[in-house]
DNA sequence: CATTCTATAGTTAGACA
DNA sequence: GTGTCTAACTATAGAAT
């Protein structure tokens, strides 16, 4: 009664025995993988329970999908794992991926730090050359501060530097003022106006007296 | 003739269905831990050839004795996997040890920088200082190649900017032969003495045109 | 990709060596 | 600790869902 009329057939041919070498078809290869990866999870969990075991697998497929089984989990136990055998190719192979990942933030930091510094170095840059340009254009132009520094002594050093200073600049202003009016150039050393002094200087000697 | 007369004992009772929970008995538990220890390994071995996979497990006995497996090794897995979960609490834990590890590195690294950093900024300083020292120690001490690269325009400016100069100057002079002839001090704003110019000045108005 | 079904291949508890 | 035996328990191939 419990099979129909003449019909010996079962439902399935049941497991059959399988070589233990890589599945070629594709389909038959990921069903497989799927149920022994189970099974052998499972199998852990049964381990760690009978046994109070400490267990930890990582699995990669062939086209590089990872799955993990921990008890009680993953990480500790790899990274227990790691700490004791910190000699092991692991250890070192971790460290070198520790090392760049950690490069990167080193990296970034050093970045960080060379803009920093060539910020800085180009803001003092900039200020030596403002520096530069104001001796250049605001030259003489003197701080009331720091005439009111200055000794009788150093006054009159200062007075007699200006005098010079005066003539020199008067006189090459009239030289440039000759040029413009059309009298050919002349090419004057600038050098030698001091030592002309006093000289057959186009200028009249007392003309800075105080 | 397949049973010794009358004895209908077998041999053993064969497998019993064990619980799945701490073997409380610790001869029967290692006997457990080794064999089930052992099929789990095969299992990785038949997952990993079957199907081509990556397989590496860690197990750590009740007692803290490690074992594992790997295919093509333990070691290589793992660092594939945290690898690949850089966010997993293993990799987060052994970064931390790794951190540790090369703080020392980094530490002097920084350390170095910084030196150097400092170094240069106090080279920096040190001629910016030298820089204003100059300015006001030389102060209208014009070099020939200076005035010879000015314009006209310059020029002009330069003269009205040393008559003012001049002014303050002689001013201050006079003030402080003054006072050196015994004249009680007086406490005199020079930032005054640009806006005194054509006022009450001790000076004569005239006093300094070209 | 995972699950279910079924017959069967494979695993293992308990006892012993 | 491992290996062996036996019977019973479990996992899983193949096919279908």
């Amino acid at each position: 009664m419990t099979e129909p009329s003449s019909s010996t057939r079962k439902k399935t041919q049941g497991r059959k025995k399988v070589e233990i070498k890589l599945i070629s078809n594709e389909n038959a290869r990921r069903i497989t993988f799927s149920k022994r990866r189970n099974g052998l999870f499972k199998k852990a969990t049964e381990l760690s329970t009978l046994c109070g075991a400490n267990v930890g697998i990582v699995v990669f497929s062939l086209r590089g999908k990872a799955y993990s089984f921990g008890h009680p989990n993953v990480e500790s136990v790899m990274s227990r794992f790691m700490h004791e055998n910190p000699n092991s190719n692991a250890s070192d192979s971790m460290l070198q991926v520790m090392r760049l990942r950690q490069q990167e933030t080193i990296s970034q930091q050093l970045k960080q730090q060379c803009d920093e510094m060539s910020k800085q170095l180009e803001l003092l840059k900039k200020k030596r050359k403002e520096i530069h340009e104001a001796i250049e254009t605001s030259h003489c132009q003197t701080s009331e501060g720091f005439l009111s520094s200055l000794s009788v002594q150093q006054l009159k050093g200062m007075k007699e530097r200006m005098e010079k200073l005066k003539k020199n600049v008067t006189y090459r202003l009239n030289l440039q003022q000759e040029l413009e009016r059309g009298r050919p150039s002349r090419n004057v050393d600038l050098a030698n106006v001091e030592k002309n002094e006093g000289g057959a200087s186009p200028i009249p000697a007392n003309w800075l007296k105080l």
